[in-house]
DNA sequence: TTGAAAGCGCTAACAG
DNA sequence: CTGTTAGCGCTTTCAA
């Protein structure tokens, strides 16, 4: 009962009265041809000494792991959960596990992480990162690692990717708002340290000057403090609050705010209800990343969508695909965004567009 | 550059011109003493070769995993996004890095999981299981491998827990209503599988009784349907809303709604809100659990909390503690229930009490 | 059909 | 101080 040594293949011979060897051939699922009658004794001889395998052994041999490293900036945002869902069901599904790594959007972390998966000889990595650089692609390819990125987009990177096309949703984003008929509106972000949302920021600045207004640098807002706190799990909500508080401070409210996620989108518009004003009736507010709080709260949260699940699930095909050996047939997956229109804008009038037919 | 084979000991060993036993003393951080020259070369060496040990050497030799499994119902509930979290911190603090398994409140999903982690020898184990059985202790403590439960108590459990007073829980959600005035009161839930979920309806069916008022079984709504969608990540939410659109059926209102944990809460309010019931002016509703969100709604959502991040973290050092081999101090620890009053129950009158002061 | 033996990479006795 | 050797548990030649 005690410190009961676990059974090996050893064991189990010595039981059934023939070797190790065949042992092996029998438990391991090898096609071997064993007579029936040592097969059955090996197979009963083992569940008598609730033999399992030493998984290190298997690997010190040669084996390959079953574990799939995920790194991802933070699992409290909604968005990565279900996004690590679906990155988890798509493992299932192939006999595989990942094993979750939290960046807390931090360069060095994200370094410690992946020489922790390295060195944990993962079969393969799925990296959300907001800094990628040769260092880490040596790295990884030395070990013969594969690996996807997905959800932060890299310039200076030509590997697998699952991307989301951040300008084409800044530009959504935009028109959108200018279309309700919203004129004075602000881009509310968090740090721009990350590729996704200066792509964001691009786009609908330029969908803003496209439709002949200026973008002036007082209409984007920026929240760069508090950065550290990377063990608050509502980091982005704080800084939602905190930029609903500064566009509070203003001399004039604007007609529309978006914001850089969804939980900033939420902890404005909390900020403004606290302060009487109302969403969507006083302004609109637009979210990113359609998580599925959005949907629940009141007013529900028009967005725009970059689908988690979808994302993860694509990563994570790419990776099984690259995996198998195959030549894989799509290297970057572009995800292009879509509009949910729920009931945080307000339509102040609609530009209709007479069609011809 | 295409297979790189990746360096060993003996690679080492032959650039530095030494032996491997050598240069597992230097590299594996013995304090075995070795002369300085030798250790620098053999330190360059490996840096040159990009040597990194392979673990699955290591842990053959008798080494011990850095791997804690961890099962959860499912991450995508916040509650449980939160605890991993905290159990995540408190890993990394001891160089340790979590495994986590979504069960999905499926029993069999359970046991493979078990399954899984105990094959791939896991250092440590944490639990959150609708299903404890004799079964999965036996297998756990053959392969001795250490385990704490948390989250959901088990009564014929005697180990290492981390447990939360549901009935107390259960009870303070009663007696708050009452005293608020509130007379027609509800219980929502989804399937009473859980041992957790059973006690505080328990509990709460006793406050009500001892306030003299009958709890008949017209008052528990049960929601079972639809359990098997385990992909879907609002599975909570969804049966809020169902429980909402019942509720709504009934002849009368009721004067309270008590759900058995707020994302369930959330699903009821939106549900009210569509169909112009106003929380918490028509009908209050209290939570359970004092999920983040909670605080982000508007209506903030009043609730009970069962401090997530706590319960992780106690459990994951009460795990550490127990791998230490220390004699631990207290096998089980009970987390009391705390009241979070915020504004979606409304007080219809306090009941003064006069104090003698 | 079966088994003996080699070796995966590492560490720890045990000699030098 | 340094090196030789054995062996962790497993699979896989290679012989019988």
């Amino acid at each position: 009962m005690a410190k009961k040594k676990k059974a090996t293949v050893k064991d189990v011979a010595a039981m059934a009265n023939t070797s190790i060897t065949t042992v092996s051939r029998v438990l391991s699922g090898s096609d071997y041809p064993v007579k029936e009658e040592l097969r059955t004794a090996i197979l009963e001889a083992a569940r008598a000494l609730d033999y399992k395998p030493n998984i290190f052994g298997q690997m010190l041999r040669g084996a390959t792991s079953r574990q799939i490293g995920v790194v991802l900036p933070s699992i409290v945002n909604p968005f990565y959960s279900q996004l690590f869902t679906a990155v988890q069901n798509a493992c299932r599904r192939r006999g595989y596990v990942p094993i979750l790594y939290s960046s807390y959007n931090d360069r060095d972390t994200e370094q410690y992480h992946i020489d922790m998966l390295i060195s944990s000889q993962v079969a393969g990595v799925l990296l959300s990162l907001i800094c990628w650089e040769d260092g880490i692609r040596k790295k990884l390819e030395d070990m013969d690692i594969p690996y996807v990125l997905f959800d932060q987009p890299h310039e200076e990177y030509s590997g697998l990717a699952v991307d989301f096309d951040f300008y084409a949703g800044g530009r959504m984003a935009a028109d959108y708002l200018l279309q309700a008929g919203h004129q004075d509106i602000l881009f509310a972000t968090g740090p721009l340290d990350r590729p996704s949302r200066r792509q964001m920021l691009h786009g609908f600045k330029d969908s803003v000057e496209n439709a002949g207004y200026v973008f002036g640098d007082d209409q984007v807002l920026i929240y760069k403090e508090g950065i550290e706190t990377g063990v608050s799990a509502m980091k982005d909500y704080e800084s939602g609050r905190i930029l609903g508080e500064m566009i509070l401070g203003r001399a004039y409210l604007p007609d529309a705010v978006f914001a850089v996620n969804d939980m900033v989108a939420i902890g404005i518009i909390k900020k403004f209800e606290e302060g009487g004003v109302r969403v969507p009736a006083d302004v609109s507010v637009l979210g990113f990343d359609n998580v599925e709080f959005g949907e629940m709260m009141v007013p529900a949260l028009s967005t725009i969508s970059q689908s988690a699940y979808k994302t993860g699930k694509l990563a994570a095909d790419l990776l099984f695909e690259s995996m198998d050996g195959h030549e894989v047939r799509h290297k970057r997956i572009l995800l292009e965004p879509i509009l949910i229109e729920r009931e945080s804008v307000r339509k102040k009038h609609n530009k209709i567009r007479r069609s011809s037919s």
